[in-house]
DNA sequence: CTGAAAGCGCTTACAG
DNA sequence: CTGAAAGCGCTTACAG
């Protein structure tokens, strides 16, 4: 407390000044009842004269566990990853863990030099984002068996029967696409069209996509190709988009977006354009940003509940760490959020001026 | 590379298969060129055969920094916050290190503990954000002699002066209330409010008021405190700092928000009260969030580089990581964003119905 | 309840 | 250019 000392104390200089040795030290810190009363008070007592804060790479190097986690999403600067997170981070922090983020921007060679970092700090657990990764990504961290959990998608039943992916906590991405389906054909729409993320090395993206145009046929309706339009996540990604389905001839009523961002981009877009929302065109997107309840005259979209995912994700970590037992598989519900008008829209009110 | 082995790969593995000692693995890995180009290439060979990657915890230990940075937010799930992150963790991750990440939700207590959590973690540096910490806070760093950096505030002259401050990479908190001010009173307005997020241990919501009050002052306008109300963080917020506004008589015609989140909150508050902005209202903002831009009419804002100012924070550390030099302050520059019309409001307008 | 000692997996002077 | 060996700061059987 009165000249800083030369150097952080260790172990040692706290053993020194309580008169134990460090082995008492440390069974004082990890597990107090060994340890006599007397003995541990003034172990506590030197211990805050010192400031000594132990050093986690000598303990996880003895304990061979870091109690750190590694987490890997495509960007923070989204709303939906940054609450993802959130939940992760308070649920592993409320358990001793620490959280290890990275992020690859959608790339996935670069995810792979990322996921070797993260071994390389020792985590005892990594988590990635959907299940598209490159094979080298998937070797590296068998190779090093720390466990791996998949956030987000929830894999095929054929996969998972046999037992071939990672525990998954996520949605059921299928059922998203099938949900705006069925929403925007009981509006009474014939002509649709979608907005996506890129669905290259993006299953989420794919499978939203596959289950919309899937049910769409059931009920006799075709989603084009040319009626899918990928751009990047973005408002101006869902105005682009917007402006690109509007080309088209005849050009759709009814709009699903990959995620809120884009529908958002969407609305915005047509709100420029003085197309009614959702008058003259419905848009569905996805995730339930809490701008989507806000905004005029608000955003029908899809429910994900992406922080309990986070915190989801993190307990079977947690648990698997603490049993060996890889966590089930986990579905998070997912429900439709409808806002404003539900009217079948009128067709003949969407010819927009194009700029 | 055929049956799974029993356990993850040491360097005294790698060494045996390449036949030679673990010294001259080691230096292949982190001084290639201190060892022949054949030998270089045995281990190298070795290494994937054996899919090895080293243990951070041991190398830590070892050189005594584990290349990796901690980093405490209020949240993450506030896109300002997230997007700091996102820069630093990508500047980091370019320098090869690592950034672990917490949140302590505006909880000061829970921050010591979360400071401690990382400490723990041996990290080689750690970022705050803003200058208002737990004195604990403090002392817990200065005792573990980890380098610290403040994101978002600027030290006050005096103490900056005096080098009582840790090295700053922050904006000047006290200009973004007085940038505001300056808009408002070039508009002609008289009455002003402001909705800020809670100033009690938040320097930067203090000082962005008390520049917004001063300037008025200097202009001979009065800010009394009835017309500053907190709120929380969020659009709820924002709604119910207009309607508490509102019910002040006369009430503002200008209101000052502490960020983009709370002046959106404002706005939609505004237009589902059918309350003219920025003809009966004018709302000025802070952060410049993407959404600020896309929303009609627009909101005027002051532009805070947040993703540039992670990536400044991120240098600073580096920089002070290799040199063994504290950085020096620096102060991002910000930038008033004008959106919507600039017309003087009709004060007669704003009489709404409140509900 | 406590201590002496070995060991966790690396790195790096030191010697050759 | 390479190896034997000590050391980084903890933890934990083992013995008392």
């Amino acid at each position: 407390m009165s000249n800083p000392p030369l150097s952080r104390a260790r172990i040692g200089d706290v053993a020194r000044l309580a008169e134990v040795s460090t082995a008492t030290v440390s069974r004082a810190l990890s597990n107090p009842d060994m340890v006599k009363p007397g003995t541990r008070a003034r172990i506590r007592e030197a211990i805050s004269t010192l400031g000594y804060v132990p050093d986690g790479a000598a303990r996880a190097l003895a304990l061979g566990r870091a109690r750190t986690v590694g987490a890997i999403v495509p960007t923070l600067d989204n709303a939906i990853f940054a609450r993802a997170v959130q939940g992760l981070q308070t649920t592993l922090s409320n358990s001793g863990y620490q959280l290890l983020i990275s992020a690859h921007e959608y790339n996935l060679s670069a995810e792979t030099e990322v996921v070797r970092a993260l071994l390389e700090r020792s985590v005892d657990a990594i988590l990635l984002v959907g299940q598209d990764h490159a094979a080298q990504t998937y070797e590296l961290i068998r190779a090093s068996q720390v466990a791996l959990v998949i956030m987000w998608s929830h894999p095929s039943a054929e996969l998972a029967a046999a037992g071939e992916t990672p525990p998954s906590i996520g949605f059921d991405n299928r059922l998203i696409g099938q949900l705006a389906a069925d929403h925007l054909l009981s509006l009474g729409h014939t002509r649709f069209g979608a907005v996506s993320g890129f669905t290259r090395h993006n299953d989420r993206a794919r499978e939203r996509i596959e289950g919309f145009r899937e049910t769409l046929a059931q009920h006799g309706c075709t989603l084009p190709d040319a009626c899918v339009i990928e751009q990047p996540f973005g408002f101006e990604g869902g105005r682009a988009g917007l402006q690109h389905l509007l080309k088209l001839r005849p050009s759709p009523t009814a709009i699903f977006c990959g995620n809120d961002v884009l529908a958002l981009g969407c609305l915005f877009e047509a709100q420029a354009l003085s197309i009614d929302v959702p008058g003259a065109l419905s848009i569905v997107g996805c995730d339930n940003l809490p701008i989507a309840s806000q905004i005029m005259p608000g955003l029908t979209t899809i429910l994900l509940p992406t922080y309990e995912l986070g915190e989801r994700a993190a307990r079977a970590v947690l648990h698997w760490l603490a049993d060996g037992e890889p966590p089930p598989h986990e579905r998070l519900p997912i429900e439709l959020i409808v806002r404003g008008t539900t009217a079948r829209p009128c067709e003949a009110a969407l010819q927009p001026t194009l700029a």
